[in-house]
DNA sequence: CTGTTAGCGCATTCAC
DNA sequence: GTGAATGCGCTAACAG
């Protein structure tokens, strides 16, 4: 018995134990404290053993990493960034992320920030100022140590704030004439005017568009116009853009215009829905009308007949913005800050053929 | 003399801001301490006028949000998230973003956690279970409220972490016999039998597959095979599969099987590839080969013949995995953890007409 | 209604 | 090589 009341003094401990708060208590994990606690060593002897090895006794090192082995030790980055006052994270700001444009581009950007350990915080604006205010707001207050936004941030009232507190900015897949930071783009208009050039050369009369009404695709059409000269009928579709809206654009747009010969497209998915409207109607591509897309969508180019397009280098626009992010953070100076990459008209089946004559 | 001399005292004041260490010296962001200095109340007052503001007088209410807007103070979430010990963050893991299937699934899933005010962190593994691992530590270091994954995570040594640190989990489009936590999805091999099913009962036969080699487009293949009670031909491509990769398929498959007469597609980028290849050579669909796809795309319905195809309901999974993270940060119990969200055959002309007779 | 105290988990000073 | 203090920015407890 009195060896047993010798023990008494656990008992309390185990009740309490037992006495589970619920089952909805968190499971607190382990911290650095309690890694250096079971490896007999104080916090920081720990906490350097982690992040810098040599600088620490080989035994030692050994002792605290198996503690935090034995512990599950997950470091907590929440903690680290408050003190290094940086995150580690980079937001990008997309429209919405099903437009299938951007995805090289976040995919590539996901990739190299997560090469250098930084993560990607995604934002959708759907289209709308005041979303994409707010959330640059908890973006902002999350201390993302960089910002990358599918198109301009123009000169809104957050620009001055982003500005202010220096944090890096890469606008990206468009041009403007004065970019906030950094940027990697190409000029929409002269993209626009490219294929209006592009089908004049090659003899295409009666020119129609059908665009998505986004501000990027406006451009395109606007430089199309002017580059072709004349007032073209365009049969604008609601952005995001689909393959039905496609064919419904083309079906309008021949209402307007029956005579029509060649299309330009705001997107290869729209120009998907015009080739399909097209065949449904008998109409031959591109004997009886030529079509252009615009970014060269990985199925482009197995379609009958091919689909002629633009291509925008995407991903390259997401390397080069998280390098420049990683490099700012990196505390270097980033030239040149802004980048054209410029764009590429893919010619293939869908506007070869010589035209009929009219 | 004497004036300016009582007001020497700012003179050493100036001459510090004037020496600005570099221009690279970050502009650190306004704290609630400079908020509250300048509101002329205590720190804690702040933080109350902001967050609680019902709990505070008035004037002084008015005084610090003056004071917060004047310094534009934004609120540093890591600190408050050091603090609660949550980040209002949670992560989603997917291949790679550019999997068509998942858009919507992650679309729904940002826009249901920003209007709770969470963000989204994107992680793609790529296929690659050591990048899973690498990340989901790194996640789980950032301390992510939840973690959604496309994909079962399985019984990985990650797993075991997760649920000891109590970190929400959904899984999601797939059905596993024991799922981590909690679980949106299907039986992939269900679906795929249904599709065999399916066209079997409208007598078409000669059946093939094309299909990515990924993990649950196996499931549906086997599922397939097992229904039709047939050792089937399988042209295998390489995930994340293209149109392109769905011409090559369905070449590979008309040599191994010149018969051919019903194909079934692991998604309907790779029965687009079909449909064209089909063309090229000149077999007429349906007429003289069924196709279907999976997934449902936006542009499927559209198609020249449109495709009958697998609909999932992905953005609803994504509502809900993000509904259930949700429920759980707020400490309610998620009952069912379970959810069978289940597909659907959608039926259009791509497999409409009744086959040739051999 | 407002302020003081303490601490979230970690890393950067300094000492020894 | 190692350790003890100090503070990153904020908020939940308690005082007043």
């Amino acid at each position: 018995m009195v060896t047993l009341s010798s023990r008494n003094g656990r008992h309390g401990n185990v009740v309490i134990v037992n006495v589970k708060k619920d089952a909805a208590a968190a499971p607190r994990a382990a911290t650095l404290h309690q890694v250096a606690q079971a490896a007999g060593v104080s916090l920081i002897t720990a906490s350097r053993a982690l992040a810098k090895p040599d600088k620490v006794a080989a035994a030692t090192l050994q002792r605290v990493r198996e503690a935090a082995a034995a512990l599950g030790y997950v470091p907590n980055l929440m903690a680290g960034g408050l003190k290094a006052q940086r995150s580690r994270t980079v937001a990008a700001l997309v429209p919405v992320i099903s437009v299938p444009q951007f995805l090289p581009t976040v995919q590539a950007l996901t990739e190299t920030l997560d090469a250098a350990g930084y993560q990607l915080v995604l934002g959708q604006t759907g289209y709308d100022r005041s979303r994409e205010h707010a959330l640059l707001q908890t973006l902002i207050g999350r201390r993302v140590d960089g910002i990358v936004v599918a198109g301009l941030l123009g000169a809104t009232a957050d620009a001055e704030g982003i500005r202010r507190l220096g944090i890096p900015v890469v606008e990206t897949w468009d041009l403007g004439p004065q970019p906030l930071d950094m940027l990697v783009g190409f000029s929409h208009a002269q993209a626009g005017a490219a294929v209006a050039r592009f089908f004049l050369a090659r003899r295409w009369r009666r020119l129609g568009l059908v665009s998505a009404d986004d501000e990027r695709a406006r451009q395109r059409v606007q430089g199309f116009c002017e580059a072709a000269g004349a007032d073209l009928p365009v049969a604008w579709v609601p952005a995001p853009a689909t393959v039905a809206s496609g064919r419904a654009g083309l079906a309008e747009l021949l209402r307007r215009e029956p005579r029509l010969r060649a299309v330009h497209c705001s997107s290869d998915l729209v120009a998907l829905g015009v080739l399909n409207e097209a065949r449904a109607r008998g109409l031959r591509v591109p004997q009886d009308l030529a079509v252009c897309g615009f970014g060269d969508a990985d199925f482009s180019a197995a379609l009958e007949p091919a689909l002629s397009s633009v291509r925008i280098a995407a991903a390259e626009i997401g390397r080069r913005a998280a390098t420049m992010i990683l490099q700012r953070c990196a505390g270097q100076a980033v030239v040149p800050a802004v980048v054209d990459v410029g764009f590429e008209i893919v010619e293939r089946a869908s506007t070869t053929a010589s035209p009929r004559r009219p």
